[in-house]
DNA sequence: TCAAATCCTGACCGTATGGTCAGCTAAGAG
DNA sequence: CTCTTAGCTGACCATACGGTCAGGATTTGA
């Protein structure tokens, strides 16, 4: 199972070797938190020796930035569902689908995220001011109009978004007391789907959708 | 403003120094993690020489696992309440009040919690699959029969319990963001009632309970 | 073919960290 | 008053860390 071993362009090495460092730090960085996280130990996730890290990224932090960046992407784009439907059962239960799909796809990279915030959110404070603000405020008005429009329950639009927040996350980032809890064994197909299930029944029939 | 300067007794001594160095370290893990956290920077908190803090505890670790035992044990004690109740409007209605308290209170050591339980609970494991996991059955129980007496819907008691713990631990561990999607203020006493009313009332409607 | 640009890395450096310890001070027991 | 014990701490140490750099290897474009 040996690789082609075909020269590579300049191109495919840059992004190949990028690719590899942002996705074991974003492991180490998640186990460890930024503090504990070593330059050392992500270059021995990547393979790579630590010098070839700091060719690609000059500083630690410089590394972190990227990757707390790239999940924040994938944050803010799993609501893009929840801007075309026409009431609250779809929209946000199409929000629920995707936030719990990122939990169990990219556990690591909510902890990352969630360590980011908790800790004051040293590096993306700027885009919780400006982007995360007017992403809130935005989909608070949708919720507000499916409630004027009699769709829903009058709730407080922003303490649903964190309670969707909160509820979805919590599967990736307590993921291991979830496992411990089931036995010491991640949750298979039919437990993530009755998970989903439950928190979407819970949370429309909690905002008089259902 | 000077205090008496009464002579204190060792006794007075030990238990105030390490109650201070505690709280001390309980506010730097919050905010570093534990890797970030250097006994350094909890010594100048705590207002000691660093080798103070090694007179009462041995090791970083030590005192680490001191700071999230004493947040097991507040953690724990947040559901007395529900256990006396007759029913889910009062008992998770409680229990809802409780942790939203904890999270107000005790935000740095619920964060410490949760950076324990991301990274994997190195040092609390057994905790969790001892009396965490007797607790979360005893309360399944609970919740299952006001069930089965038709107080509320038939939820999976399981994922109600990781709602509950979601939700009010979200208003600490993300309370940073909270705080930046609010004007960069604090939530005021209003708002905590506002919050607390919020989710209370989502969730009991969420589980058929009014 | 060859020079420039990019990629790569072993060896190294200054610093900060967790932890130690000898020796001091002060409280308490008798 | 005196001896014992607990409390205290500046100075120190070994290690591990983030980061640097000189110089070699490889690709690219002319």
């Amino acid at each position: 199972m040996t690789e082609p071993a075909r020269p590579l362009r300049r191109n495919e090495i840059r992004q190949q070797n990028e690719t590899l460092i942002l996705q074991a730090a974003e492991k180490v960085f998640a186990e460890a938190g930024f503090g504990g996280a070593t330059m050392q130990l992500i270059a021995d996730v990547a393979g790579l020796p630590k010098a070839n890290l700091h060719y690609y990224f000059a500083t630690k932090e410089d590394l972190y930035r990227q990757v707390v960046q790239n999940i924040f992407e994938i944050w803010l784009h799993a609501a893009d569902s929840m801007d075309q439907a026409d009431g609250p059962v779809e929209g946000i239960g199409a929000y629920i689908d995707a936030k719990m799909e990122i939990s169990r796809r990219h556990p690591d990279g909510s902890k990352v995220w969630a360590s980011e915030v908790m800790h004051g959110a040293p590096v993306i404070q700027d885009y919780l001011e400006t982007t995360l603000r007017e992403w809130t405020s935005g989909r608070a008005a949708l919720i507000q109009r499916w409630i004027d429009e009699g769709k829903m329950a009058a709730v407080n639009p922003e303490h649903l978004l964190y309670m969707l927040w909160a509820t979805t996350q919590h599967y990736a980032d307590f993921g291991h007391q979830i496992e411990t809890l089931n036995g010491g064994k991640p949750l298979n197909d039919k437990q993530w789907r009755a998970a989903k299930d439950s928190v979407k029944t819970m949370i429309l029939r909690g905002i008089g959708a259902i």
